[in-house]
DNA sequence: TATTGTTATACTCTATAACTATA
DNA sequence: TATAGTTATAGAGTATAACAATA
């Protein structure tokens, strides 16, 4: 990718400002978790249910991996959000050690109500851009999520079709 | 990139975009914060640092009041994190029950690994895309930056630092 | 034997409530 | 009395290790 090299903005200053506005967005959202009109939903039980929602049937290990969690935390956190009626935890048919995880119409709710009071708090910010940065984030942000999925086959934000193999490890 | 010129994007839409983009990075970053090279450092002792990093010499009542927290928790937190070395509690030296709380050698140097990291994982994505897509996702994200610590007046502190070694693009 | 999921145990994080010391 | 910070106690989240059931 060397044919960046003396562009105005190279990739690490991109990469940089991606790292701030999450850091802005991590501090802003974080305050709001346990306001969720739904009831109070923990970032863990959050993750997880953006990965079962993308991922849907699918069992604890898979979740686990792209978590990044253990089978034994994740049995426990689905545990919890079992009994909150978040997902639903069914034997599969192909496996009889197995089990295949689903979001519970609740779940579902949950997971949209999220987004609605993010892309709120979102539009409180964007309310001080002029149009032109508006479009000029619009156009990166779709560019960047299609990068993403295409990357990474992950959790494309909501019904669409997601790649199943997970997010390869990096380190 | 003037797909989008004729015609703007509402800002709702430009809104969910970012909740979108932010959902993948949120999972994509959630595995790595064990691995980081200074050690293991939880998500909340990360967004302490952050606010803490943007609030050198803040007390434990504004640090709560920022991350949404109670001062109890804070209190353990940092005592948690001071033994690990990562945050210095001292005495304020205009009120005798107050704390000043401030960042040591070793959490300035966590947080630049944490956001190196972060960096490298952006930096993969970037890969992916156009030269035109990134300079647009660059300049909104800078103006994005702008408008939200204008409007919050918040952590927009250390954030220039960021990923300093993480992404060797132009060299 | 290897894999899937679950407990057992221990630690961190968070909250409410009670407590100490300042103001 | 009100405020800043700390404990006390409890519940959630996660990890390692040991276990049961299945493949």
């Amino acid at each position: 990718m060397s044919r960046f090299t003396g562009q105005p903005r190279p990739r690490a200053q991109v990469a940089e400002a991606a790292c701030a506005a999450s850091e802005l967005l991590e501090v802003l959202w974080g305050r709001g978790q346990e306001a969720a009109p739904s009831g109070p939903v923990s970032p863990s039980q959050l993750r997880a249910l953006l990965v079962i929602e993308s991922h849907e049937g699918a069992n604890l290990r898979t979740l686990g991996e792209v978590l990044g969690s253990r089978p034994s935390s994740l049995s426990r956190l689905c545990d919890r959000m079992e009994a909150m009626g978040l997902v639903h935890r069914s034997p599969s048919p192909t496996s009889r050690r197995e089990v295949e995880l689903r979001l519970s119409r609740r779940g579902h709710q949950v997971l949209d109500e999220h987004r609605a009071f993010r892309t709120r708090e979102v539009a409180v910010v964007l309310a001080e851009m002029d149009p032109a940065e508006i479009i000029a984030l619009a156009e990166g942000l779709a560019a960047f999520r299609a990068a993403a999925t295409r990357r990474l086959g992950t959790a494309g934000g909501g019904s669409a079709a997601c790649g199943q193999d997970g997010v390869a490890d990096t380190a």
